[in-house]
DNA sequence: CCCCCCTCTTAACCTAGATTAACTTTTTTT
DNA sequence: AAAAAAAGTTAATCTAGGTTAAGAGGGGGG
C-alpha cells in the first residue's frame, strides 16, 4: 500500500524490503457504515490503519451519551490505546462513519517488529508522542475555550470533515448537545 | 540514583552500565518552591526527572486562569512536550510545588541515547503510550463527570497530593473554581 | 513579632449550556 | 415511492458551575 509507505515515510526511512516485512503481519478488513470495529469490554486486540473511509472511538458515559475521542481518516491509525497496551477489555467503541478499508495490526505482531524492525518502534514511538500533544492540547482547549470557540478549531483542524460528517457527531467531539451546536450556528447568522 | 534505575526497571531491564550512559547525558538540577523550570514561549530543551518534591505543569488562558496539565510527584517525568519534540516556543509554565530535585535530559541526548541505547527508545515510547492512555481518560472524564465526581477520582488518584497541595491547585485540575470546589465541599459534610 | 500576601470560605447573583418537547427535514429501508 | 428512522431546528425552561465581593484564617519573610 501506497498510503502506508507514505505514512511511514513521514517519520522514518523505510525500504520496500521492510515495508514487505511490515505488510506480511497486517491483515486487510473493511467495515461497512455504522458497523463496529470494537466494543467496550472486549479487548482491542488490534491497532487499525485506515487506508479508506473513516472511522471514530467514543466513549459512552452512565447517561447514554456519547462523547467522541477521535476521527480517523484515511492514513490515520486508531485503536483503545488503553486495551491494546494493557490486554484488558476497555471502554472504549470504534465504529465507521463511512464504508472502510483498514489494515490491522495486532499488539503481538506489533511487539515482534519492534524487535525485528527497530525503526518501527522509533515511528510509533514518534506518532504517540505527536498524539500526546494532541490530546493534551485538547484537555487544554476544553478547560478553556467556551463552545463556540471550540467549535470554530474543530473546523479550523478538520476542514475536510466539516462538510462529511453529522453534526450531531460534531457536537459530540466539541463536547456540547446537538440543540446547543445547532442554536450556535443560527445565532452565528443573525449576529 | 536509585530511583532512576527503579523507574526504568518497571519496563525494560538495564544494567549497571546502561544505567551509568544515560546518566552521564542528565543534568542535576534544583528547583525551589515556586520557582520555574520553564515558561512559555520558552523552548522546552530538557525533559525533567523528578527525584524529590514535585513539580506541576499549566496552561495560562486568556482570562489569566491556570489549567493544571500534569502534577510530577518523584519518579515521575515532566516536560512540555508540544515544544520539546517540535524545538518551538510552547505554552505551558512549569514550576515547583515545593523545593525539587531533577535529573535533566535535552531532546538532542535523548535522540542520541535512542541510537546508542534502543532499549531507551523502548522505555520512553511506553511510558509515552501510558501517558497517552491517561491524558485520553482525563478527556472522557472531563467530558462525562460532574465536578463533584472529578473530585473524588483525584482523591482516589492522587492520594498522596491531596493533603500537601493547596485546594486552589486541585481545582485548576479537576477545571473548576476554586470557590466552587470549597462549596462542594461545605455541601459535602451536610449532605 | 507583626505585617502582608495568599488561601479559604460564604453568600448573592449571573450565565453558558443542558434539558425537554414539539416540529421539520433528510436519509435509509423496504 | 411510501414508511420509518435518524438528523436537525426552535423555543421555553432549568441548573451546574462561574462571578463578584467581602470577610476570616494563616504562614512565611523582613
Amino acid at each position: 500500500m501506497e498510503l502506508l509507505l507514505h505514512t511511514f515515510s513521514k517519520h522514518i526511512n523505510i525500504t520496500e524490503q521492510e515495508l514487505t516485512v511490515v505488510l506480511n503481519r497486517m491483515r486487510k478488513k473493511t467495515v461497512k457504515k455504522k458497523q463496529y470495529l470494537l466494543q467496550a469490554d472486549q479487548v482491542a486486540k488490534d491497532a487499525a490503519f485506515v487506508v479508506s473511509g473513516c472511522l471514530r472511538s467514543y466513549s459512552i458515559d452512565d447517561n447514554g451519551f456519547e462523547h467522541i475521542l477521535q476521527f480517523a481518516p484515511p492514513g490515520w491509525w486508531i485503536t483503545d490505546m488503553f486495551s491494546f497496551i494493557s490486554e484488558q477489555p476497555g471502554n472504549l467503541f470504534i465504529d465507521a462513519i463511512e464504508n472502510t478499508e483498514l489494515l490491522l495490526l495486532s499488539r503481538k505482531d506489533q511487539l515482534a517488529l519492534f524487535d525485528e524492525l527497530p525503526k518501527l518502534e522509533r515511528y510509533f514511538r514518534i506518532v504517540t508522542e505527536k498524539s500526546l500533544v494532541n490530546s493534551r492540547q485538547r484537555l487544554v482547549e476544553n478547560l478553556s475555550l467556551t463552545a463556540k470557540e471550540r467549535y470554530e478549531r474543530f473546523c479550523n483542524i478538520y476542514p475536510t470533515l466539516i462538510n462529511t460528517l453529522p453534526q450531531k457527531q460534531i457536537a459530540s467531539f466539541i463536547g456540547v448537545t446537538p440543540e446547543f451546536l445547532s442554536k450556535m450556528k443560527s445565532q452565528w447568522l443573525k449576529g
